[in-house]
DNA sequence: GCGCGTAAGTTAACGCCTGTAAGTTCACAG
DNA sequence: CTGTGAACTTACAGGCGTTAACTTACGCGC
Protein backbone atom coordinates (compact mmCIF):
# COMPACT_ATOMS: atom_id res chain seq x y z
CA UNK A 1 0.00 0.00 0.00
CA UNK A 2 1.58 3.51 -1.16
CA UNK A 3 0.52 6.02 1.35
CA UNK A 4 -1.35 8.89 -0.31
CA UNK A 5 0.03 12.71 0.57
CA UNK A 6 -2.70 15.44 1.08
CA UNK A 7 -0.86 17.79 -1.77
CA UNK A 8 0.02 15.37 -4.64
CA UNK A 9 3.27 15.47 -6.16
CA UNK A 10 3.41 15.15 -9.20
CA UNK A 11 5.19 12.04 -10.16
CA UNK A 12 8.30 12.52 -12.11
CA UNK A 13 8.51 12.18 -15.92
CA UNK A 14 8.59 8.76 -17.31
CA UNK A 15 6.88 7.37 -13.76
CA UNK A 16 3.20 8.22 -14.63
CA UNK A 17 2.88 4.73 -14.58
CA UNK A 18 2.93 5.01 -10.53
CA UNK A 19 -0.13 6.17 -10.15
CA UNK A 20 -1.73 3.28 -11.98
CA UNK A 21 -1.11 1.31 -9.05
CA UNK A 22 -2.00 3.69 -6.44
CA UNK A 23 -5.38 4.06 -8.20
CA UNK A 24 -5.75 0.21 -7.26
CA UNK A 25 -4.46 0.74 -4.20
CA UNK A 26 -7.18 3.24 -3.90
CA UNK A 27 -10.16 1.18 -4.77
CA UNK A 28 -8.89 -2.27 -2.65
CA UNK A 29 -8.81 0.21 0.08
CA UNK A 30 -12.34 1.40 -0.26
CA UNK A 31 -13.14 -1.98 -1.45
CA UNK A 32 -11.84 -3.07 2.23
CA UNK A 33 -13.11 -0.52 4.54
CA UNK A 34 -16.76 0.02 3.93
CA UNK A 35 -19.19 1.19 2.08
CA UNK A 36 -19.28 -0.03 -1.68
CA UNK A 37 -21.51 2.71 -2.78
CA UNK A 38 -18.29 5.07 -2.50
CA UNK A 39 -16.32 2.62 -5.02
CA UNK A 40 -17.22 5.13 -7.66
CA UNK A 41 -15.04 6.60 -9.71
CA UNK A 42 -14.66 9.90 -8.17
CA UNK A 43 -14.41 8.10 -5.21
CA UNK A 44 -11.46 6.04 -6.22
CA UNK A 45 -10.15 9.15 -7.44
CA UNK A 46 -10.60 11.10 -4.41
CA UNK A 47 -9.23 8.53 -2.16
CA UNK A 48 -5.82 8.75 -4.20
CA UNK A 49 -5.39 12.25 -3.95
CA UNK A 50 -6.21 12.98 -7.89
CA UNK A 51 -8.67 14.33 -10.22
CA UNK A 52 -11.03 11.88 -11.89
CA UNK A 53 -9.95 12.52 -15.16
CA UNK A 54 -6.81 11.16 -14.31
CA UNK A 55 -7.52 7.91 -14.41
CA UNK A 56 -8.05 7.63 -17.64
CA UNK A 57 -4.80 7.60 -19.28
CA UNK A 58 -4.17 4.35 -17.26
CA UNK A 59 -8.24 2.56 -17.35
CA UNK A 60 -10.29 3.04 -19.93
CA UNK A 61 -13.33 2.67 -17.37
CA UNK A 62 -14.28 1.86 -14.11
CA UNK A 63 -14.79 -2.10 -14.81
CA UNK A 64 -11.09 -2.09 -15.65
CA UNK A 65 -9.96 -0.86 -12.54
CA UNK A 66 -12.31 -3.69 -10.71
CA UNK A 67 -10.34 -6.16 -13.00
CA UNK A 68 -7.29 -5.32 -11.72
CA UNK A 69 -8.47 -5.21 -8.47
CA UNK A 70 -9.67 -9.06 -8.94
CA UNK A 71 -6.48 -9.43 -10.10
CA UNK A 72 -4.37 -8.15 -7.20
CA UNK A 73 -6.95 -10.28 -4.90
CA UNK A 74 -7.13 -13.18 -6.40
CA UNK A 75 -3.21 -12.89 -6.04
CA UNK A 76 -3.37 -12.36 -2.12
CA UNK A 77 -6.16 -15.09 -1.67
CA UNK A 78 -3.62 -17.41 -3.87
CA UNK A 79 -0.90 -16.54 -1.48
CA UNK A 80 -3.18 -17.40 1.21
CA UNK A 81 -4.67 -20.33 0.42
CA UNK A 82 -0.49 -21.54 0.00
CA UNK A 83 0.19 -20.75 3.35
CA UNK A 84 -1.42 -23.73 5.09
CA UNK A 85 1.99 -26.09 5.68
CA UNK A 86 0.70 -28.74 7.83
CA UNK A 87 2.03 -31.77 7.11
CA UNK A 88 -0.96 -33.93 7.20
CA UNK A 89 -2.93 -33.32 3.88
CA UNK A 90 -5.83 -33.75 5.42
CA UNK A 91 -5.48 -30.88 8.13
CA UNK A 92 -3.88 -29.20 5.35
CA UNK A 93 -7.34 -29.15 3.38
CA UNK A 94 -9.01 -28.32 6.11
CA UNK A 95 -7.25 -25.22 7.12
CA UNK A 96 -7.14 -24.13 3.14
CA UNK A 97 -10.51 -24.50 3.20
CA UNK A 98 -11.05 -21.97 6.31
CA UNK A 99 -8.47 -19.78 4.76
CA UNK A 100 -10.69 -19.73 1.78
CA UNK A 101 -13.86 -18.52 4.01
CA UNK A 102 -11.59 -16.10 6.13
CA UNK A 103 -10.82 -14.39 2.95
CA UNK A 104 -14.60 -14.16 1.94
CA UNK A 105 -15.42 -13.29 4.87
CA UNK A 106 -12.96 -10.33 5.93
CA UNK A 107 -12.88 -9.07 2.19
CA UNK A 108 -16.46 -9.49 1.74
CA UNK A 109 -16.87 -6.94 -1.32
CA UNK A 110 -13.30 -7.69 -2.79
CA UNK A 111 -14.54 -10.80 -2.79
CA UNK A 112 -17.84 -10.05 -4.61
CA UNK A 113 -15.40 -8.25 -7.45
CA UNK A 114 -13.67 -11.05 -8.07
CA UNK A 115 -17.25 -13.43 -8.29
CA UNK A 116 -19.96 -11.37 -9.40
CA UNK A 117 -17.91 -9.16 -11.88
CA UNK A 118 -19.89 -10.58 -14.93
CA UNK A 119 -23.24 -9.90 -12.92
CA UNK A 120 -22.60 -6.00 -12.45
CA UNK A 121 -21.35 -5.88 -15.93
CA UNK A 122 -21.44 -1.72 -15.64
CA UNK A 123 -21.45 -0.31 -19.28
CA UNK A 124 -19.94 -3.21 -21.32
CA UNK A 125 -22.29 -6.08 -21.74
CA UNK A 126 -20.07 -7.44 -24.30
CA UNK A 127 -17.29 -6.87 -22.46
CA UNK A 128 -18.40 -9.32 -20.13
CA UNK A 129 -17.00 -12.68 -21.82
CA UNK A 130 -13.47 -11.13 -21.81
CA UNK A 131 -13.71 -10.39 -17.94
CA UNK A 132 -14.93 -13.70 -17.58
CA UNK A 133 -11.89 -15.29 -19.21
CA UNK A 134 -10.11 -13.45 -17.50
CA UNK A 135 -11.25 -14.17 -14.19
CA UNK A 136 -11.67 -17.58 -14.77
CA UNK A 137 -7.70 -17.76 -15.53
CA UNK A 138 -7.10 -15.83 -12.49
CA UNK A 139 -9.11 -18.35 -10.40
CA UNK A 140 -7.34 -21.02 -11.65
CA UNK A 141 -4.00 -20.37 -9.17
CA UNK A 142 -5.88 -20.50 -6.59
CA UNK A 143 -8.32 -23.42 -7.66
CA UNK A 144 -4.96 -25.73 -8.07
CA UNK A 145 -4.26 -25.12 -4.82
CA UNK A 146 -7.90 -27.12 -3.89
CA UNK A 147 -6.77 -29.74 -6.96
CA UNK A 148 -3.27 -30.55 -5.40
CA UNK A 149 -4.01 -30.90 -1.72
CA UNK A 150 -7.17 -32.82 -2.77
CA UNK A 151 -4.64 -35.47 -4.70
CA UNK A 152 -2.48 -35.40 -1.65
CA UNK A 153 -5.16 -36.41 0.47
CA UNK A 154 -5.83 -39.22 -2.36
CA UNK A 155 -2.31 -40.30 -2.78
CA UNK A 156 -2.47 -40.61 1.16
CA UNK A 157 -5.39 -43.03 1.03
CA UNK A 158 -7.47 -40.52 2.97
CA UNK A 159 -10.03 -39.37 0.54
CA UNK A 160 -11.82 -41.96 -1.65
CA UNK A 161 -12.23 -39.70 -4.55
CA UNK A 162 -11.60 -40.66 -8.26
CA UNK A 163 -11.48 -37.86 -9.32
CA UNK A 164 -9.64 -35.19 -7.82
CA UNK A 165 -10.51 -32.55 -10.45
CA UNK A 166 -14.24 -33.01 -10.27
CA UNK A 167 -13.86 -33.55 -6.78
CA UNK A 168 -11.97 -30.30 -5.79
CA UNK A 169 -14.54 -28.12 -8.27
CA UNK A 170 -17.49 -29.71 -5.58
CA UNK A 171 -15.35 -28.30 -2.65
CA UNK A 172 -15.10 -25.00 -4.59
CA UNK A 173 -18.84 -24.62 -4.95
CA UNK A 174 -19.66 -25.95 -1.61
CA UNK A 175 -17.20 -23.21 -0.02
CA UNK A 176 -18.36 -20.68 -2.01
CA UNK A 177 -22.07 -20.90 -1.97
CA UNK A 178 -21.64 -21.07 2.06
CA UNK A 179 -19.44 -18.13 1.72
CA UNK A 180 -21.61 -15.80 -0.50
CA UNK A 181 -24.69 -17.10 1.28
CA UNK A 182 -23.46 -16.23 4.91
CA UNK A 183 -23.14 -12.62 4.00
CA UNK A 184 -26.67 -12.63 1.77
CA UNK A 185 -28.65 -14.34 4.36
CA UNK A 186 -26.97 -13.57 7.55
CA UNK A 187 -30.17 -13.90 9.78
CA UNK A 188 -30.82 -17.91 8.57
CA UNK A 189 -30.20 -20.11 11.50
CA UNK A 190 -27.15 -21.20 9.87
CA UNK A 191 -26.71 -24.95 11.73
CA UNK A 192 -22.78 -25.37 13.37
CA UNK A 193 -20.33 -27.73 11.88
CA UNK A 194 -21.85 -27.11 8.66
CA UNK A 195 -18.91 -26.03 7.19
CA UNK A 196 -16.61 -29.56 8.23
CA UNK A 197 -19.68 -31.61 7.11
CA UNK A 198 -19.44 -29.48 3.58
CA UNK A 199 -15.63 -30.38 3.27
CA UNK A 200 -15.68 -33.94 4.68
CA UNK A 201 -18.54 -35.00 1.89
CA UNK A 202 -17.26 -32.65 -0.91
CA UNK A 203 -13.36 -33.77 -0.45
CA UNK A 204 -15.27 -37.58 0.03
CA UNK A 205 -12.82 -37.84 3.43
CA UNK A 206 -13.06 -40.80 5.18
CA UNK B 1 -48.25 -8.80 -15.89
CA UNK B 2 -50.40 -5.70 -16.36
CA UNK B 3 -50.03 -4.13 -19.75
CA UNK B 4 -49.14 -0.45 -19.96
CA UNK B 5 -50.60 1.48 -22.21
CA UNK B 6 -48.16 4.11 -24.55
CA UNK B 7 -50.71 7.21 -22.86
CA UNK B 8 -51.36 6.09 -18.70
CA UNK B 9 -54.62 6.71 -17.94
CA UNK B 10 -54.43 8.09 -14.52
CA UNK B 11 -55.96 5.43 -11.71
CA UNK B 12 -59.00 6.36 -10.28
CA UNK B 13 -59.50 8.01 -7.19
CA UNK B 14 -58.71 5.25 -4.17
CA UNK B 15 -56.91 3.05 -6.64
CA UNK B 16 -53.57 4.37 -6.71
CA UNK B 17 -52.09 1.61 -5.03
CA UNK B 18 -52.55 -0.31 -8.29
CA UNK B 19 -49.79 2.04 -9.69
CA UNK B 20 -47.46 0.29 -6.92
CA UNK B 21 -47.69 -3.08 -8.89
CA UNK B 22 -47.16 -2.12 -12.38
CA UNK B 23 -44.22 -0.37 -11.11
CA UNK B 24 -42.94 -4.34 -9.72
CA UNK B 25 -44.20 -5.80 -12.79
CA UNK B 26 -41.83 -3.18 -14.95
CA UNK B 27 -38.94 -3.82 -12.56
CA UNK B 28 -39.67 -7.54 -12.99
CA UNK B 29 -39.39 -6.71 -16.57
CA UNK B 30 -36.48 -4.58 -16.82
CA UNK B 31 -34.76 -7.64 -14.86
CA UNK B 32 -35.67 -10.67 -16.78
CA UNK B 33 -34.84 -9.18 -20.51
CA UNK B 34 -31.22 -8.22 -19.83
CA UNK B 35 -29.01 -5.30 -19.51
CA UNK B 36 -28.99 -4.60 -15.54
CA UNK B 37 -27.58 -1.17 -15.95
CA UNK B 38 -31.10 -0.25 -17.38
CA UNK B 39 -32.33 -1.42 -13.73
CA UNK B 40 -32.37 2.23 -12.17
CA UNK B 41 -35.55 4.76 -10.98
CA UNK B 42 -36.09 6.32 -13.72
CA UNK B 43 -35.78 3.07 -16.38
CA UNK B 44 -38.24 1.52 -14.05
CA UNK B 45 -40.83 4.62 -14.60
CA UNK B 46 -39.95 5.09 -18.42
CA UNK B 47 -40.81 0.98 -18.71
CA UNK B 48 -44.08 1.52 -16.73
CA UNK B 49 -45.44 4.62 -18.60
CA UNK B 50 -44.66 7.16 -15.69
CA UNK B 51 -42.51 9.77 -14.58
CA UNK B 52 -39.69 8.76 -11.94
CA UNK B 53 -41.04 10.93 -9.26
CA UNK B 54 -44.46 9.19 -9.13
CA UNK B 55 -42.73 6.22 -7.71
CA UNK B 56 -42.04 7.76 -4.58
CA UNK B 57 -45.59 7.44 -3.05
CA UNK B 58 -45.04 4.37 -3.38
CA UNK B 59 -41.44 3.42 -2.83
CA UNK B 60 -39.35 5.25 -0.59
CA UNK B 61 -35.79 4.46 -2.59
CA UNK B 62 -35.04 2.09 -5.42
CA UNK B 63 -33.61 -0.61 -2.89
CA UNK B 64 -37.15 -0.86 -1.86
CA UNK B 65 -38.89 -1.50 -5.16
CA UNK B 66 -35.96 -4.21 -5.52
CA UNK B 67 -36.72 -5.52 -2.06
CA UNK B 68 -40.80 -5.95 -3.45
CA UNK B 69 -39.20 -7.57 -6.59
CA UNK B 70 -37.06 -10.06 -4.72
CA UNK B 71 -40.50 -11.10 -2.67
CA UNK B 72 -42.49 -11.81 -5.81
CA UNK B 73 -39.27 -13.41 -6.57
CA UNK B 74 -39.22 -15.69 -3.95
CA UNK B 75 -43.14 -16.31 -4.41
CA UNK B 76 -42.43 -17.51 -7.93
CA UNK B 77 -39.38 -19.73 -6.92
CA UNK B 78 -41.84 -21.16 -4.21
CA UNK B 79 -44.14 -21.91 -6.61
CA UNK B 80 -41.84 -23.88 -8.81
CA UNK B 81 -40.17 -25.57 -6.36
CA UNK B 82 -43.38 -27.15 -5.26
CA UNK B 83 -44.37 -27.80 -9.24
CA UNK B 84 -42.48 -31.54 -9.05
CA UNK B 85 -44.98 -33.73 -7.72
CA UNK B 86 -43.30 -37.32 -8.91
CA UNK B 87 -43.89 -39.77 -6.04
CA UNK B 88 -40.49 -41.21 -5.41
CA UNK B 89 -39.15 -39.04 -2.99
CA UNK B 90 -35.40 -38.66 -4.32
CA UNK B 91 -36.88 -38.09 -8.13
CA UNK B 92 -39.04 -35.00 -6.39
CA UNK B 93 -36.01 -33.88 -4.69
CA UNK B 94 -33.55 -34.33 -7.93
CA UNK B 95 -36.61 -32.16 -9.70
CA UNK B 96 -36.77 -29.65 -7.00
CA UNK B 97 -32.60 -29.11 -7.25
CA UNK B 98 -33.29 -29.26 -11.13
CA UNK B 99 -36.06 -26.27 -11.06
CA UNK B 100 -33.81 -24.41 -8.20
CA UNK B 101 -30.94 -24.54 -10.86
CA UNK B 102 -33.24 -23.87 -13.55
CA UNK B 103 -35.13 -20.63 -11.80
CA UNK B 104 -31.22 -19.17 -11.30
CA UNK B 105 -30.20 -20.06 -14.82
CA UNK B 106 -33.18 -18.54 -16.46
CA UNK B 107 -33.46 -15.44 -14.14
CA UNK B 108 -30.07 -14.77 -13.24
CA UNK B 109 -30.41 -10.89 -12.66
CA UNK B 110 -33.55 -11.63 -10.36
CA UNK B 111 -31.92 -14.19 -8.80
CA UNK B 112 -28.79 -11.70 -8.10
CA UNK B 113 -31.55 -9.41 -6.36
CA UNK B 114 -32.95 -12.28 -4.40
CA UNK B 115 -29.21 -13.30 -2.66
CA UNK B 116 -26.99 -10.23 -3.39
CA UNK B 117 -29.30 -7.22 -2.11
CA UNK B 118 -27.31 -7.17 1.24
CA UNK B 119 -24.13 -6.77 -0.93
CA UNK B 120 -25.40 -3.40 -2.65
CA UNK B 121 -26.94 -2.13 0.19
CA UNK B 122 -27.26 0.79 -1.89
CA UNK B 123 -27.88 4.21 0.11
CA UNK B 124 -29.04 2.88 3.05
CA UNK B 125 -25.84 0.67 4.46
CA UNK B 126 -27.86 0.66 7.74
CA UNK B 127 -30.71 -0.94 6.51
CA UNK B 128 -29.33 -3.36 5.21
CA UNK B 129 -29.81 -5.75 8.15
CA UNK B 130 -33.91 -5.01 8.05
CA UNK B 131 -33.38 -6.55 4.32
CA UNK B 132 -31.27 -9.36 5.20
CA UNK B 133 -34.55 -9.91 7.87
CA UNK B 134 -37.15 -9.33 5.14
CA UNK B 135 -34.88 -11.67 2.93
CA UNK B 136 -34.07 -14.32 5.19
CA UNK B 137 -38.26 -14.47 6.14
CA UNK B 138 -38.94 -14.67 2.34
CA UNK B 139 -36.29 -17.53 1.67
CA UNK B 140 -37.49 -19.97 4.20
CA UNK B 141 -40.73 -20.67 2.20
CA UNK B 142 -38.63 -21.53 -0.58
CA UNK B 143 -36.36 -23.84 1.76
CA UNK B 144 -38.77 -25.13 4.08
CA UNK B 145 -39.63 -27.65 0.03
CA UNK B 146 -36.21 -28.85 0.35
CA UNK B 147 -36.18 -29.71 3.97
CA UNK B 148 -39.51 -31.43 3.93
CA UNK B 149 -38.55 -33.72 0.92
CA UNK B 150 -35.55 -34.21 1.76
CA UNK B 151 -37.64 -35.90 5.31
CA UNK B 152 -39.83 -37.58 3.02
CA UNK B 153 -36.54 -39.45 1.50
CA UNK B 154 -35.61 -39.89 4.72
CA UNK B 155 -38.57 -41.36 5.78
CA UNK B 156 -38.44 -43.52 2.84
CA UNK B 157 -35.00 -44.67 3.84
CA UNK B 158 -33.40 -43.19 0.70
CA UNK B 159 -31.27 -41.24 2.91
CA UNK B 160 -28.83 -41.38 5.42
CA UNK B 161 -29.45 -37.85 6.32
CA UNK B 162 -29.87 -37.97 10.86
CA UNK B 163 -30.37 -34.03 10.65
CA UNK B 164 -33.07 -33.17 7.67
CA UNK B 165 -32.86 -29.05 8.12
CA UNK B 166 -28.42 -29.24 8.38
CA UNK B 167 -28.46 -31.59 5.21
CA UNK B 168 -31.30 -29.19 3.48
CA UNK B 169 -29.22 -26.28 4.23
CA UNK B 170 -25.91 -28.33 3.17
CA UNK B 171 -27.90 -29.37 -0.17
CA UNK B 172 -28.99 -25.44 -1.11
CA UNK B 173 -25.27 -24.13 -0.39
CA UNK B 174 -24.43 -26.84 -2.81
CA UNK B 175 -27.22 -25.91 -5.50
CA UNK B 176 -26.81 -21.89 -4.73
CA UNK B 177 -22.82 -21.62 -5.23
CA UNK B 178 -22.82 -23.86 -8.00
CA UNK B 179 -26.03 -22.02 -10.04
CA UNK B 180 -23.86 -18.03 -8.89
CA UNK B 181 -20.23 -20.16 -10.13
CA UNK B 182 -21.61 -21.19 -13.05
CA UNK B 183 -22.84 -17.81 -14.04
CA UNK B 184 -19.51 -15.88 -12.43
CA UNK B 185 -17.56 -17.60 -14.41
CA UNK B 186 -18.91 -19.94 -17.34
CA UNK B 187 -15.57 -20.36 -19.07
CA UNK B 188 -14.39 -22.46 -16.44
CA UNK B 189 -14.00 -26.30 -17.55
CA UNK B 190 -17.44 -27.36 -15.14
CA UNK B 191 -16.95 -31.15 -14.92
CA UNK B 192 -20.05 -33.12 -16.48
CA UNK B 193 -22.03 -34.65 -13.59
CA UNK B 194 -21.34 -32.22 -11.18
CA UNK B 195 -24.63 -31.17 -10.49
CA UNK B 196 -25.81 -34.63 -9.48
CA UNK B 197 -22.50 -35.54 -7.51
CA UNK B 198 -23.81 -32.43 -5.11
CA UNK B 199 -26.81 -33.23 -5.21
CA UNK B 200 -26.38 -37.13 -3.83
CA UNK B 201 -23.09 -35.91 -1.48
CA UNK B 202 -25.40 -33.03 0.34
CA UNK B 203 -28.63 -34.61 0.31
CA UNK B 204 -26.96 -37.56 1.75
CA UNK B 205 -28.81 -39.70 -0.96
CA UNK B 206 -27.95 -43.60 -1.59
C1' DG C 1 22.00 28.19 -18.20
C1' DC C 2 17.86 28.06 -21.04
C1' DG C 3 14.24 27.14 -24.28
C1' DC C 4 10.71 24.05 -25.28
C1' DG C 5 8.42 19.58 -26.42
C1' DT C 6 5.76 16.67 -24.04
C1' DA C 7 4.36 13.83 -19.96
C1' DA C 8 1.46 14.44 -16.03
C1' DG C 9 -1.80 16.26 -14.39
C1' DT C 10 -5.85 19.96 -14.02
C1' DT C 11 -10.59 22.45 -14.62
C1' DA C 12 -14.88 22.73 -17.28
C1' DA C 13 -18.73 20.70 -19.17
C1' DC C 14 -22.30 17.10 -20.96
C1' DG C 15 -25.75 13.86 -20.10
C1' DC C 16 -27.71 10.56 -17.01
C1' DC C 17 -28.70 9.26 -12.44
C1' DT C 18 -31.30 9.48 -7.39
C1' DG C 19 -34.19 11.92 -4.69
C1' DT C 20 -37.01 16.50 -3.26
C1' DA C 21 -40.17 20.40 -3.69
C1' DA C 22 -43.65 22.72 -5.69
C1' DG C 23 -47.13 22.84 -9.00
C1' DT C 24 -51.09 20.86 -11.98
C1' DT C 25 -55.00 17.92 -13.25
C1' DC C 26 -59.04 15.51 -12.53
C1' DA C 27 -62.53 12.21 -10.05
C1' DC C 28 -65.86 12.51 -6.97
C1' DA C 29 -68.42 14.25 -2.48
C1' DG C 30 -71.53 17.57 -1.09
C1' DC D 1 -71.24 22.74 -10.12
C1' DT D 2 -67.63 23.57 -7.16
C1' DG D 3 -64.00 22.57 -3.95
C1' DT D 4 -60.80 19.20 -2.19
C1' DG D 5 -57.33 15.95 -2.13
C1' DA D 6 -55.21 11.90 -4.41
C1' DA D 7 -52.53 11.08 -8.53
C1' DC D 8 -49.26 12.68 -11.21
C1' DT D 9 -46.19 16.36 -13.47
C1' DT D 10 -42.37 19.73 -14.24
C1' DA D 11 -38.27 21.77 -12.24
C1' DC D 12 -34.26 21.44 -9.53
C1' DA D 13 -30.03 20.13 -6.49
C1' DG D 14 -26.18 17.25 -6.12
C1' DG D 15 -23.42 13.06 -7.69
C1' DC D 16 -21.89 9.95 -11.23
C1' DG D 17 -19.01 8.44 -15.69
C1' DT D 18 -16.72 10.32 -19.39
C1' DT D 19 -14.72 13.74 -22.93
C1' DA D 20 -12.30 17.84 -24.32
C1' DA D 21 -9.46 21.53 -23.63
C1' DC D 22 -6.21 23.66 -20.79
C1' DT D 23 -2.03 24.23 -17.40
C1' DT D 24 2.24 22.98 -15.19
C1' DA D 25 6.87 21.58 -14.87
C1' DC D 26 10.52 17.84 -15.99
C1' DG D 27 14.52 17.07 -18.40
C1' DC D 28 16.76 16.83 -23.11
C1' DG D 29 19.40 19.44 -26.64
C1' DC D 30 21.99 23.35 -27.35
Amino acid sequence: MVTTPRTRVRNKRGEGAQLRDEIVDAAMALLEDGSPQNVTLRGIARRAGISAPSIYPHFPDLDSILLAVAQRAFGVLEQELGAPNETDPVERLRAICVAYLTFAERRPHQYRVMFGAVWDAGQALERAPAMADELAVLGMGAFEVFRRTLADCVAAGRSTSTDPFGDATALWVGLHGFAQLQVATPLFPWPPGLRDSIIDRMALLR
